[in-house]
DNA sequence: ATGGTAGACCTTCTA
């Protein structure tokens, strides 16, 4: 099974690049965050004509997460727990069913920017309840996968220029510590598992030339519990997506579990 | 040191 992670800011702006994508590579689930509309406006027919089942978490402007699955979604999830208050579309998570069902969740993690700020606060609170809720779903002892937009910088290796982003939450020492806590949890990045690679980047911002610059950081991260590391195939960034027509400044992350 | 782009939407906010 291929999943795959895109941030594709603003699904009804970026249809024809993602419907191309999608229709190409076939995955058998996609995690999208960033879609930017209502349920009511995410354009769910387009996706099921090349035969997904969709589920959408969105909301008016901003945020906004759905999950694309060949196969039926079960026990689907909206929004993370923990903060009943919390009106932010960043959090989706489904059972994939099938002989061997998988658990996946849409992440959409704060920005967080700028530090010093309640944004700031808000990431790192956000943080502590997708660790709490994380945790649970370890003691579930069944393949799961967290895939999305962390929005961290978890090491210097993770970027381009990584001085260029001390000022930046992405890279607070606080951020960090609080990826590495919920990694540490008992979960492994699908990436640097399968492929290792120095230099693997999966943003490039939209300004200064970061593309061809190739001024990119690595912040869309599949995170697998050791169930579902057990099934680990590879984990491949379609780095090549940055370079097309009205590109998202993310790219696909697709990690394949043998199941 | 600054500004550079993109998207939603009403004028500025978010990233």
């Amino acid at each position: 099974m291929r999943i795959a992670t895109w941030n594709v800011n603003s699904i009804n702006a970026r249809l024809a690049t993602v419907e191309k994508w999608v229709a190409q590579e076939q995955p058998d689930v996609v995690c999208m965050q960033e879609i930017k509309c209502i349920d009511e406006k995410f354009p769910a027919e387009t996706f099921e004509r090349l035969g997904y089942n969709v589920a959408v978490h969105g909301q008016k402007t901003y945020n906004g997460v759905a999950i694309l699955s060949k196969r039926p979604l079960e026990d689907v999830r909206r929004g993370l727990p923990g903060d009943e208050a919390d009106e932010q579309a960043r959090y989706l998570e489904a059972v994939v069913s099938g002989p061997k069902p998988v658990r996946v969740a849409a992440i959409y993690l704060p920005n967080g920017n700028p530090v010093a700020t309640e944004k700031f606060e808000y990431k790192l609170a956000w943080m502590k309840r997708l660790e709490a809720h994380a945790r649970e779903i370890l003691a579930y002892e069944e393949p799961c996968a967290l895939v999305g937009d962390y929005n961290v910088i978890a090491e210097p290796r993770d970027a381009e220029h990584p001085k260029d982003w001390d000022g930046d939450a992405l890279y607070q020492p606080q951020s960090r510590a609080a990826f590495r806590a919920l990694k540490w949890l008992g979960y492994t990045d699908a990436f640097l598992e399968a492929d290792g690679a120095s230099g693997a980047y999966t943003f490039w911002d939209y300004q200064a030339g970061a593309w061809p610059r190739n001024n990119g950081i690595r912040i869309d991260f599949a995170l697998l519990t050791p169930q579902a590391t057990d099934l680990l195939a590879g984990c491949v960034i379609h780095r090549d997506v940055r370079g097309w027509d009205k590109p998202s400044d993310h790219v696909p992350v697709v990690v394949e579990l043998t199941c």
